[in-house]
This record gives C-alpha cells, structure tokens and sequence, in this order.
DNA sequence: AAATAACACGCACAATTAGGCATGATTACG
DNA sequence: CGTAATCATGCCTAATTGTGCGTGTTATTT
C-alpha cells in the first residue's frame, strides 16, 4: 500500500472508502500507517463515516456495509416509517401519463408502493422487487430491464442492462441513493451501480434524488453525477435548513416530506 | 477452511454468521480453531448473536435461523403440496454447473425454492418472482430476461424479451405448462406467452414439462411446441398409467413424484 | 449413576476506544 | 494585512471492550 502522507482530511476518508469496499475491511492500526496519522485521526474518520451509515464500526478498525444483507430485510421493515413519508412526498412528483425510470432501492421500493394507481403510469425499472410491487397494482405498464443480477443489491447491472437502459427515453428518473452532497453531487457506493444510475439520469428527462437525513452532505464512494444534473431532491421534514439552502444554491428544487404522524 | 486468525471481533460474528447461513450450523470447537480463539469467546460470540437474535444456541454450537422460517415454507406447501411433490421430483433432473432456463408460474417458482444451493447453477429466467426467490440463495448466478411485463403471467413477454432469450443458450429449460397432450404437444393459454415458450425451448438442450394432473392430455388455446421437443415430463404420483405410457411411446422419459408425505 | 463434554460466571489483563485539552494549520473577515 | 474563529491533529486519561483462565454448574452420553 502506498504511503498517502499528504493526504488531505477529506480526501483520506475517500481513500478509506474505497479501500473498505476492496477488502470489506480495515484496520484502524494500518491506516494510521498508510496515512502517516495517529490512530485517534483514523477513528475519527472511522466514527463518522460509521454515523453516515458508509460502514460498520468494530473493534481494531470497521467493516464494509455491502455484506450486511441481514440488513436487506431490516431495511424493508424500516421503510415503515421514515421512509415511507419521502415516498409519499416524492411520488407527488409525478404526473399522468409520465414515463418514471425507477433504479433498486428500498426508497425506491416504498415510492413504487406509493404511486397512485389511476395516472396511466409506464415504469422502467431494474428492479424485480419493485417489477412485482406494481404488479400487484393496476394502471401500470411495466418494463424490466434485464441483465445479471447483483443479489447484494437486488438489482440487474453490467454492460447488458446499461445497453438496454440506453434505449430507452424517460421523463423521470428516480435514481436510489447511496449519497448526495451540494457541491460535489451524486454519489454511489460501487461501480456498477454507479454506472446504471448514470446512464438512468441521461436518458431522463428531469431527475428526482429521494434522500434520508444521514446521506444529505454525505460523500460515498464512486461518483454519479454532478449536481446540476439533479432537479428536484426530496428530503426528511427534519432535515437541515443549511444543507436544503446549499442545495438550492445549486438549482435543485427541494420538497420537504411531511412530518411523520405519530400513530399507533 | 481458511484459518482467520486476524479477523476483528466484529468481523468474527459476520463471518461466523456467513458460514451459519450457508451450512445451517456451526460448531464452537471448529469456530475456535479457525479463528484461533478459545471457545469462550465463540460462545460469547453465539451467545450475543443469538440474542440480537440472528441465531439458535444449542449444545456444542448454533443452528440458522432460517429453519425458524421453515413453518413459513412449510405452509407454503400446505397449501400447494402437490407442487412442492413436482418440484422436488423436478430437481433431480438438474445436475452441477448446468444452466437452467425457468419460465414463469407457480410451478416453476416451487423449483425455483427447491433448487439445491451447492451446484454452482446458473439461471436465466423472465419471472421477477423467480429472481427474487433465487436472490435469497446462495451460489446462483442469475440472469434477468427485461421486456414488458405481462401483469397477468406475472413475466416479461413481447418481441424484446424473445430477442433477448435467443442470445442465450441453457442446457436446460422448464417452460411453463398449461397444458400437454400426448400426440399434439404443449400448449398454453395466449400467443404471447407461447412465443416465449418457444423460444426458450428452442434455445435450450432438453426441455423438461411439469405437469399437475389436470393439464396431462389436456389441451390449451394457442400451440407451443410438438410432443418431440419435450424430453422429459414430471408428473404427480398418481398421475393415470395410461396417459404415461402414451408419452413414453413418443420418447418422453416419465418421472413420477413421490407421494406426498401426509404430516403433522 | 458415573463420566464426559459443554456451559455460564467472575476475575485479571491487555487492547481499543471516547472525551478532554492544548497546539499548529487553515480559513473567514474586517 | 492582521486578528479571530474554526478545524484537524496528537497526546493524555478514564472508561469500555475483548480475551483467556479457573471454578462450579448443567447437559449429554455411556
């Protein structure tokens, strides 16, 4: 490993990233080597890397988040609430007789079980989770995008699906979300998913980033677009006023999801 | 087993509850030595898995939880024991490292759940419903078929999907059946779903029918393939001698499932 | 019933970690 | 240009966590 002695701060906890998503793991003792810092530095990085949801904190260093598929099911569960509210909030976005391009997600599962069902809708996806979720509804014309499955994320990936979404024209395009920062823009957590989400954005027409609290000012692994390429950013009822201004600053167009009601 | 004995603590559990899915125990001595850690901590590890829950402490180590969930299965196939029968009897016929081409219905997706986890197989399928089932297995490699999806059928259909099954070529291919009849062949229900049929029989090695009784020597609306391109037919237990002797007679080797175990 | 294996609990020791604090660097601002 | 504020960093200390071992208990086997 390369010694990265000039490193800066930000630039360090990018490098970490990526070296967790290589190996699944770090060692907080190594990379206080590699990057010619105190191990206090590299638990600090780790701790709030950790608090963004980018990995998970264990004893002697962190562990990558990809193999957490327990998660998978938790994630489903949780959808319940938070989520639930930004999908209700996001799917007001669309419009009759629209064409959305709806990437993997569990966001985007719950925004596929909000959609109205009397709006005529045709819905592109890469999904099979959100393919049998409208399946379920009427009113829907549903297109799957085939490929290989990445059954990490529950989604088609690789040069086969990116040609078929190639040939296809949306008017929305749902895009799910690792991370998304106002100057930097969208970010996901590896590169084929990257990838598909970039190719969804360039063949739609306006592009919808449906975002919780703790990946708003996030920064994750690989790259998807700049920020101007976003148009609208749905957020929490509780999310910073600070971070929704710089947004705004970008020409994104923030709504605000309801506050979650209380309820039995 | 590759001895870890540098893995993190945390890493430790990840892993103890990797080998915990895919062998569906673990023993505490043999998780001692691998990680070259006393079997204290082992048992301190389960102990704490299990009480988040991710496991079952028993004597001499953990079981997975997953056989928790088994009632779940197995009120599945309460309900549609019969097809549990077929499926099971349907899955011998696949052998390692074979590449499987699985058509839609609530047949195939019992095959699906009963396909073994340990041969390396490789899955091309144009049911969401399918991938999903098979996502939640391990050592599957498994190909989504895009098209417009036929909410009915619950699978993608049209000139997109066909074009794309005939870049492919699997040793074997479980079309989903409607109906099949000694001297005219398989048949289904709508024209779309039937090119598809096609298709994938024509791009795969031998073609196996699954058949309940009620579609043996029935015959459907729109034709898909004659009796010589089937190879073999898996039926129920006490499917009719005489229907099966009149398969036989066109070269179709019979499998017979077993009786259906009347259980508590 | 006896023997054996697996277990839980408490203890001491080592490694890791969080929080407080001072220092040097970078940034913001008048 | 200079001052104040902020930030990142390293060091220190206290607290936490993980570990192995001994002891006594419980479960399984013979």
């Amino acid at each position: 490993m390369p010694p990265d002695n000039d490193a800066l701060p930000g630039e360090r906890q990018q490098k970490i990233l990526l070296q967790l998503n290589e190996h699944g793991r770090v060692l907080a003792a190594d990379l206080a080597i590699r990057f010619g810092v105190s191990e206090d530095s590299i638990r600090r990085d780790l701790r709030e890397l950790a608090a963004r949801g980018l990995c998970r904190r264990v004893y002697g260093g962190a562990l990558s988040r990809a193999l957490d598929f327990a998660p998978l099911k938790q994630r489903q569960e949780h959808q319940t609430g938070r989520k639930q509210a930004l999908a209700r909030r996001a799917v007001q976005l669309v419009r009759p007789h629209q064409i959305l391009m709806i990437d993997a997600g569990s966001t985007n599962s719950a925004i596929a079980d909000a959609l109205p069902e009397d709006m005529d809708l045709t819905v592109f996806t890469n999904a099979p989770d959100i393919a049998q979720r409208l399946m379920e509804k009427n009113g829907f014309e549903i297109l799957l995008i085939g490929g290989r499955i990445d059954k990490r994320v529950g989604q088609t990936v690789g040069a086969q699906t990116v040609d078929a979404i190639r040939r296809l024209r949306a008017d929305l395009c749902f895009p799910g979300t690792c991370a998304i920062d106002a100057e930097t823009g969208l970010w996901s957590m590896a590169s084929e998913e990257s990838l598909i989400k970039q190719t969804m954005i360039e063949c739609s027409g306006e592009s919808v980033v449906v975002v919780s609290n703790e990946n708003l000012g996030a920064v994750a692994v690989t790259h998807v677009a700049p920020i101007d390429e976003i148009d609208h950013l749905v957020v929490e009822s509780d999310a910073g006023d600070a971070s929704c201004a710089a947004f705004e600053a970008h020409g994104v167009s923030i709504h605000r999801a309801d506050p979650e009601r209380s309820k039995a």
